[in-house]
Order: structure tokens, then sequence, then C-alpha cells
DNA sequence: CCAGACGTTGTT
DNA sequence: GTCTGG
DNA sequence: CCAGACGTTGTT
DNA sequence: GTCTGG
């Protein structure tokens, strides 16, 4: 899946999407996240539907189930803005060891969807070689993914973009409040 | 009909 | 164990 | 996602 | 708001 994520590149966001933004090495939940609606945007990360009393705190959406569930009514495509994001993988002793997914630094673009509470990122089952970590993970979209996502609303198997390095890093990154460069280091 | 849930993750 | 906050 | 709180009373 | 369960 996808509960924790980076964005550090701020030249490379200012270049590419003309925002400045302050280098996150711990993207959290409730945070706000930068997304692509395809105009750039600031949201908070977690997604409730505009007819809960009591807020829904969705920060994923499975899309094999996306179309059916009504929690997701109503919500637009839009693109997540990322450089990288974690996955905890289960060891036998039911200990969890976080792992850190990248391309080297270049902006990955997650499909996601928002409406006037928040957003939430689209999930599908891992890739072969994700699923060595965990079973899910983000969609990660190419370029004519990106552009038929948030102009269509349409996503297909062949626009996902599964081109991805991985990591064991330290167990830094399980506080949800520490943001430190050293959260993405590979453990020696 | 009304009341109550509505989601993901993982785990059992 | 389960919910909330980050 | 993980970490941290989780209750009441009254008082500051 | 809309669907499911009773």
């Amino acid at each position: 899946m996808c509960g924790r994520f980076t964005l550090t590149t701020e030249k490379a966001v200012e270049e590419k999407i003309g925002v400045k933004i302050k280098a996150n090495y711990n993207v959290t939940p409730s945070h706000s996240i930068l997304i692509l609606e395809p105009k750039p945007k600031l949201i908070p990360w977690g997604l409730s539907p505009v007819w809960a009393k009591k807020s829904i705190n969705l920060i994923n959406a499975r899309i094999e189930t996306f179309y059916e569930k009504p929690a997701f009514a109503n919500t637009l495509p839009c693109l997540v803005v990322a450089n990288g994001w974690y996955e905890w993988k289960k060891s036998n002793s039911s200990e969890k060891l976080p792992f850190y997914f990248h391309k080297d630094g270049k902006i990955l673009y997650m499909a996601g969807i928002f409406n006037e509470k928040g957003c939430a990122i689209l999930t599908k089952e891992s890739s072969s070689k994700i699923s060595y970590v965990h079973h899910r993970q983000p969609i990660l979209l190419n370029k004519a993914g990106r552009s038929a996502w948030v102009n269509e609303s349409n996503i297909q198997p062949e626009h996902y973009n599964n081109e991805i390095h991985f990591r064991r890093v330290g167990l830094f990154v399980n506080s949800p409040k520490f943001n430190h460069p050293i959260c993405i280091e590979p453990i020696s």
C-alpha cells in the first residue's frame, strides 16, 4: 500500500511543477501534500466522503473496487507528487522492517482521488518485485497514463509505471514526527 | 419501510 | 485491543 | 503507515 | 448521498 512517502527534490519540483516545497523525508497521513489536478494544489492526505458526519480517514483506495464503493463517488482524479515511498515487511518475529522504494530521486506520479476534504492514493496488487516486501503498492503512472487519468478518468494497466528500486532502511522513519534524510539511508 | 454503514490496511 | 493524531 | 493515547475529578 | 440488512 502506501501510508508514508517522501518528496525531497526541491529543485526538480520547482523546475517541473513550478512550486516551492520543503523537502520532506517522512510525509504522513493528515499532512498537506502536493497534487496535480492538473493544477498544483496542496490538500490534506486523507479523504472523507462529503456525506460523512463523522469524518473517515481514507488514505488509500483499491483500484479493484474503486468504481463500486459509495465512499469514492463524487471524487475527482489527481496525481500525487512524490519521489519515493515506504513499505514495511513483516519478518518471522512479527517485527516490521521499513523499506524505501524510489527511482533514484526522480519524481513519481501516483494516481490519486480528491474531494473538498482531502485526497487518497490508489493502490493495486504489487508487482512481483515489490511483493517481496508487501502485497499492495501505490499506482504509479507514466506520462500517457497521467494525462488519461486526470483528463479522462481513464486508468489502464499499460499506463502503470513499475520500474522501481528499493532498499532496506533504518527504523527512524517509524516515528511520524521524524523528518530527516537519514530516513532514506540504506542500512549497512 | 427505517437504521446503519459507507474504507484501507492486516490479522484472525 | 482499538482509536486518534501526525 | 506507526506511535501514542486510552479516564475522571477539579484546579491552574 | 446511496446501499445493505433487518
